[in-house]
DNA sequence: CTGAAAGCGCTTACAG
DNA sequence: CTGAAAGCGCTTACAG
């Protein structure tokens, strides 16, 4: 019993199927039938196998199984954003899909550095992934790594796709869209855009969609202005619209609604328009865009948002991806999820303007 | 070729060593070898068969390496915080210390739920992984799972570990000694705490270290302010420190220094000491933890802030995981990694008091 | 210096 | 109804 007497705890050997044939009395091929409910065999040897697998504690081994398989059951996450707040709801939607199907998850943060992204994909080639899934933070951005033409299938997810490759993004469009009309819907009539910085392509998608939303409600567009994604552009912002000279022709009247392109920049607005005495939702309406729920519930007043609902696109990212090493065909194109709007306190009742 | 004519994309089985083997016209044993860089063989036909190998795209299949070595290569990360920014720095730290060493990690968010604990670890041991690190969003909660007796070797990270077993988390009452400290250093002489819920352990922990600093320096300690971890309790903190009619026996003193149980509450009170016209640093002194950057950078003045330092712990724990796997033994117990401060500008300069 | 054999742990035709 | 054989893709003693 030699054994007993170390000090580092032993790790037993997992127990095989040729143990458990053993115990049993029959071969491993019966056993493995039995176990798999294959072949044909009287119920009553079925059950006594399985019953001894049972008290032996045997779990069948996965490599053994994906080898013969061909399917490993197994999917690699791709993204360059660990830190970042979209990646993990994202994330979490693609691993609750996956789970869901018993496929297990690598996850690789390629960050920007294309040797690492290169490594990552080897390694998950080389383990036999069924796929790949490529995440990022931002959906104009391609990942570091080159992934067509692999040996699997790949599917992208908040990221800038390949030529012909499936792809999930958010509808950031339909998005202001939502915020925009709700506003117009509520009543307010000088809707101001502040924004993030001209690299980003949502800036425009969402700016486009702010426009003409007022066109089509016959309200005045004024320029969307761009920044930077923070709270201190928020402030700066405010400044810019509402310290100004009042101008004469009736268009300079100062904003009663401002559309923010993330919740950092919402939340310095209401800062900024709570340091100049202006009260929000009573003279501007607030709208954010993320959903950070951290920043949206601590403004004050608690920010309306639109959330892009990355938890249901990594989740469908996560089936479309599994039907896909199933054999199903699925169109090659960007589908562009719906966002919706998230409303709290910063925007109000309709008003009787 | 009919397979040209298909619709759907098809993807080319990968070459193995056989494959390699008559191309090169050896045997797969002998292919083998002059891979792996075992067994004697001319240079030549060394040097044939790993160029034939090139051309052909060889990588060997880990599953069978796997299934041969009894070890996978991979490991399983278990947390119930896929949302929170704590885990991500750790999960971050881990996967670069195993990463570098070719290992691969499967990300399993179990969340509260033990049945889901159960499934994934199982699933984690059927694919063989090497071993488990286990973290989570509080050091001071168990995950929803049990890991003690298994076949693998399990680490702690920044949760409740198992009796005996090896575990990493943050020395929080080390951080609260350097923020303690920072301020007495800069003369600032009545330091409160403001913080969260009697309900975590760290709150303890970190207002033991702040009584004792103070009495260390012949400074008089007020009692924790215990509360919720938002900005809301900051705010309503500053209320009851600075708003309260002021005592006669000289204790009464407003605070010049408020050293705060996470960055939120910092933000709360900052923003709330401004808005009652007090300067920071000037009047108050202020200091957060967890410097979590997006918020610590956004307050105004930026924020100083004790980092708990979780990528280098996450580091930590994957290569001790690491070196348990090779076979050597690690002492158990908890060990506890240092905090650093890092200083913004929400504390000035030392004072002339 | 190179190859045939056995084996990792399992599954699946194929015999009996 | 059950078992022997072949094989997934690789590696490692062991012969020659």
């Amino acid at each position: 019993m030699a054994a007993d007497d170390q000090p580092v705890p032993v790790f037993p050997k997992p127990v095989t199927l040729r143990d458990v044939a053993a115990a049993a009395g029959v071969s491993v091929a019966t056993a493995s039938k039995a176990l798999n409910s294959q072949g044909r065999m009287t119920a009553e040897t079925r059950e006594r196998i399985r019953e001894t697998a049972r008290s032996l504690g045997f779990r069948p081994n996965s490599l053994a199984q994906s080898l013969l398989r061909r399917r490993s059951f197994t999917v690699g996450l791709l993204t360059n954003d660990t830190y970042g707040r979209f990646s993990l709801p994202l994330m979490s939607g693609i691993s609750d899909a996956l789970v869901d199907n018993g496929v297990s998850v690598f996850l690789c943060n390629v960050e920007e550095d294309p040797r690492l992204g290169q490594l990552h994909v080897e390694a998950m080639l080389d383990k036999r992934v069924d796929g790949i899934i490529a995440t990022g933070k931002r959906i104009d951005r391609h990942l570091p790594v080159d992934l067509s033409d692999l040996r699997v299938p790949v599917i992208y997810a908040f990221t800038q796709p390949d030529p012909d490759a499936v792809a999930f993004v958010s509808d950031d469009a339909g998005g202001a869209r939502l915020a925009v009309e709700h506003f117009c819907g509520l009543g307010r009539k000088r809707i101001a855009h502040v924004t993030g910085p001209a690299s980003f392509a949502v800036v425009h998608d969402r700016a486009q969609a702010y426009r003409d939303v007022l066109t089509e409600n016959g309200l005045p567009a004024a320029e969307p202005l761009l920044g930077a994604w923070s709270e201190a552009w928020g402030h700066e912002a405010v400044a810019r619209l509402f310290d100004g000279p009042r101008r004469q022709d009736g268009k300079g009247e100062r904003p009663d609604a401002v559309f923010c392109g993330n919740d950092q920049i919402a939340r310095g607005v209401i800062d900024a328009l709570r340091e100049r005495g202006l009260s929000v939702p009573g003279d501007v309406g607030v709208i954010g865009f993320d959903n950070w729920e951290i920043v949206a519930e601590a403004t004050r007043p608690p920010l309306t948002s639109v959330d892009m609902n990355l938890a249901a696109l990594g989740r469908e990212a996560g089936l479309t991806l599994l039907s896909l090493v199933g054999g199903q065909p699925a169109a090659p194109g960007i589908r562009k999820l719906p966002c919706r709007l998230v409303v709290r306190q910063s925007c109000g009742h309709p008003m009787d303007g």
